[in-house]
DNA sequence: AGCACGCCGACT
DNA sequence: GTCGGCGTGCTC
């Protein structure tokens, strides 16, 4: 790749123009980049860092100017070379810091570099009606001034001021501990030293809300990015944070590529959170980008969290990065009754119990929040008599069941079993494979309370328009009494009128076939209890499971948090899972089941005799969602102790497997995947 | 990724 | 005879 000329000047005397030609790179995924000359008849100016619209073949795509070269690279027929259709932009949206960083995402996620620059860039078409902020934000509601800190948010803040360039902090606080006030004191002093702050949250917290709460603090000098912005706004937005403008942003995952000068701090709320994993090529992490920014830029990193990911609880116990605690809530609330109730013998989804809990609720005129983890139905054997299921020896995790092959398969190695007659562990006849879901609830709820109010808000309900902000003024307003919901119902938890919250399933994550279910599903009921009990201390909460005892149900509920991470920890070492490891997965996928079986072999085959001695290999294997959208699907996931040893095998192994590939075989490649559905 | 070109099988 | 399948190759 060419070096990118930055101090190009446009020349003084109009009769020596030298030639220039543009590089470009396109969202293709072909990593290398293409030569243009200027728009004709158009003056030449520094096109450095915009977008240009240019001829492709016998297309017109838009593409990023990354460089200004006065000769073309060897190699290129000049009598190739096109004009650029036009400019897009008047100011440039990046810089060499920008390229120098999708060089390296494209290095470490496998993703041609266009790709990934693109990925960075704001774009895309949504809906409209997000507001940016304005210092009349900020002069209406000075009023709304912070308030004095504890000790512990004083000793945290006094931590991440002292912060040396390199440091990475980790605010470890239960729910209602005043974290966000920690957050937002450390990002103003940050600003107060003429720095900036990115302030990353899940998609899910970005709300308006949240984001009028940073507007009253920082007025204009905010900027926010969200997914519900249209193209327009978010380079709106854009363009005020490469200015210098503003100096604080706050968005989502995409955020943590926001173009700020000298940035100063990084703060990542809700660290242990699966949406800052990218879902589309390039599959980038935004916490494993916002270290490398950190790096960079000598700028500290301040993630938090109630309920840390296993991984940054496994460098807070190292000391890899620095542990601050707050562990007591600022409202002095208690935390409400939390009990664990067995589903067994139970007919239908809703034990009696509960069943009795939320009539009671309802006559004291108070509501209910039922929460299911998951919506759908997940397959898999159960003992109803003993509790045990059918689990891979060697992954240990559940086995899911193939009804028209008729065994159960792990998703990880590929093992199989036949489903058993009678219950392995004890005998029963009873066991077999079973599955719960949102719309089989509801209609349940419906049955037994043909009284009460049941509302239901889930990703189905919500995509309607703005049913999730109806559905949550009227549950605020007390006109539902039943709110029955995945994720999203955790919005209404702290509102006013409720008293009893259901976890209808614990079980369910359980159950996925991936190492982190258990993780998952231990942060899910500590969060569900920690905001449950914010503002009633009279509440109750119910975790409905099959597996009474199962050791995340049990320590979640008891809020046990060194006791789930150590036996998390010791089982994730014995079964070489991260952080003890890292991985890399890659996913075929074709309309072909026997050319991408076909194909997992041949790649299985080009990266056996590459792997490093510390790595092995799982598969290849059908993925937990075997067919998806008429594309088969098999992956394969190396493992290994050290992340640069597996990268090279990997590399060497797609270079080799692109060689011949069958064009209908697609691969994609996944570096630390978070799930391996 | 797209899009064209090019080469073999069953249709008016 | 041609329409249309998909393997192959190229895009500055």
């Amino acid at each position: 790749m060419y070096q990118a000329v930055s101090h190009y000047h446009l020349p003084l005397l109009p009769y020596r123009i030298p030639l220039v030609y543009l590089e470009l790179l396109f969202s293709l995924p072909i990593n290398r980049s293409w030569f243009y000359l200027p728009p004709a008849g158009k003056p030449i100016a520094n096109f450095f860092g915009c977008r240009a619209a240019a001829p492709f073949g016998k297309r017109q795509l838009s593409g990023c100017i990354i460089g200004i070269h006065e000769n073309l690279p060897p190699g290129v027929d000049p009598s190739k070379i096109k004009n650029i259709t036009r400019v897009i932009d008047a100011q440039p949206l990046f810089g060499e810091e920008e390229i120098r960083l999708a060089k390296w995402m494209s290095d470490y996620y496998f993703c041609a570099q266009g790709e990934a620059l693109c990925a960075m860039l704001p774009s895309g078409r949504r809906t409209a009606g997000y507001s940016s902020f304005s210092d009349d934000d900020f002069d209406k509601n000075l009023a709304s001034a912070p308030l004095t800190l504890s000790d512990e948010q004083r000793n945290a803040l006094a931590g991440i001021d002292g912060a040396s360039p390199q440091d990475i902090f980790y605010l470890h606080g239960i729910t209602g501990s005043g974290k966000t006030e920690v957050f937002l004191r450390a990002a103003e002093n940050t600003l107060a030293r003429g720095r900036s702050v990115i302030y990353l949250v899940p998609e899910i917290a970005l709300t308006k809300q949240t984001a009028d709460a940073l507007g009253r603090r920082f007025g204009g000098k905010a900027a926010l990015l969200h997914s519900a912005m249209t193209g327009s706004e978010k380079l709106d937005e854009w363009m005020k944070i490469k200015r210098g403008e503003a100096r604080i942003v706050l968005g989502p995952r995409s955020a943590v590529f926001a173009p700020v000068q000298d940035l100063g701090l990084l703060i990542i709320d809700e660290e242990h959170d699966g949406s800052y994993k990218s879902g589309m090529t390039p599959r980038y992490h935004a916490r494993q980008v916002a270290m490398r920014r950190c790096a960079v830029y000598g700028a500290p990193l301040l993630m938090g969290s109630a309920t840390p990911s296993a991984e940054a609880w496994q460098l807070m116990q190292n000391n890899k990065i620095k542990k601050l605690s707050l562990t007591r809530r600022l409202s002095g609330g208690t935390l409400p009754e939390i009990k664990i109730v067995s589903l067994a013998g139970a007919h239908g989804c809703l034990t009696s119990e509960l069943k009795a809990e939320i009539r009671k609720t309802a006559a004291e005129g108070r509501q209910t929040i039922l929460f299911l983890n998951r919506r759908g139905f997940a397959y898999f054997y159960h003992c109803p008599q003993c509790g045990c299921e059918l689990t891979c020896k060697r992954c240990s995790v559940s086995l899911t069941w193939h009804k028209a092959k008729g065994y159960a398969e792990c998703h990880y190695c590929g093992y199989r079993a036949a489903p058993p007659e009678a219950c392995p562990n004890c005998g029963s006849l009873e066991a077999g494979f079973t599955g719960f879901g949102t719309e089989l609830i509801e209609e349940e709820l419906k049955t037994v309370f043909p009284d009460l109010t049941v509302k239901r808000l889930d990703a189905d309900s919500a995509a309607a328009g703005n049913t999730l902000e109806t559905t949550l003024t009227e549950f605020r307003e007390g006109l539902v009494d039943i709110l029955l919901g995945t994720q999203m119902v955790a919005k209404g938890l702290n509102f006013p009128g409720v008293k009893l919250v259901g976890v209808v399933f614990a079980d369910i994550g359980l159950h996925l076939p991936d190492f982190r279910a258990a993780e998952r599903v231990f942060s899910l009921l500590v969060q569900v209890a920690g905001r449950a009990g914010r503002f009633f201390p009279d509440g109750k909460v119910l975790v409905q499971t099959l597996r009474p005892s199962d050791p995340a149900i049990v320590r979640a509920c008891a809020l046990d948090l060194d006791g789930f991470y150590n036996a998390e920890l010791a089982a994730r070492r014995e079964l070489r899972f991260p952080p003890f490891t890292r991985l890399i997965r890659w996913v075929l996928r074709g309309a072909d089941e026997a050319r991408v079986t076909s194909e997992a072999a041949r790649l299985y085959k080009n990266v056996i005799p590459r792997l490093p001695p510390d790595a092995d290999i799982l598969g290849p294997a059908e993925c937990p969602l075997s067919l998806l959208n008429g594309k088969y699907r098999r992956h394969i996931i190396l493992r290994g102790e050290r992340a640069g040893a597996l990268h090279a095998a990997a590399r060497l192994a797609m270079a080799d497997f692109s060689n011949g590939a069958d064009p209908r075989v697609y691969l994609e490649t996944d570096v630390d995947p978070v799930a391996l559905l």
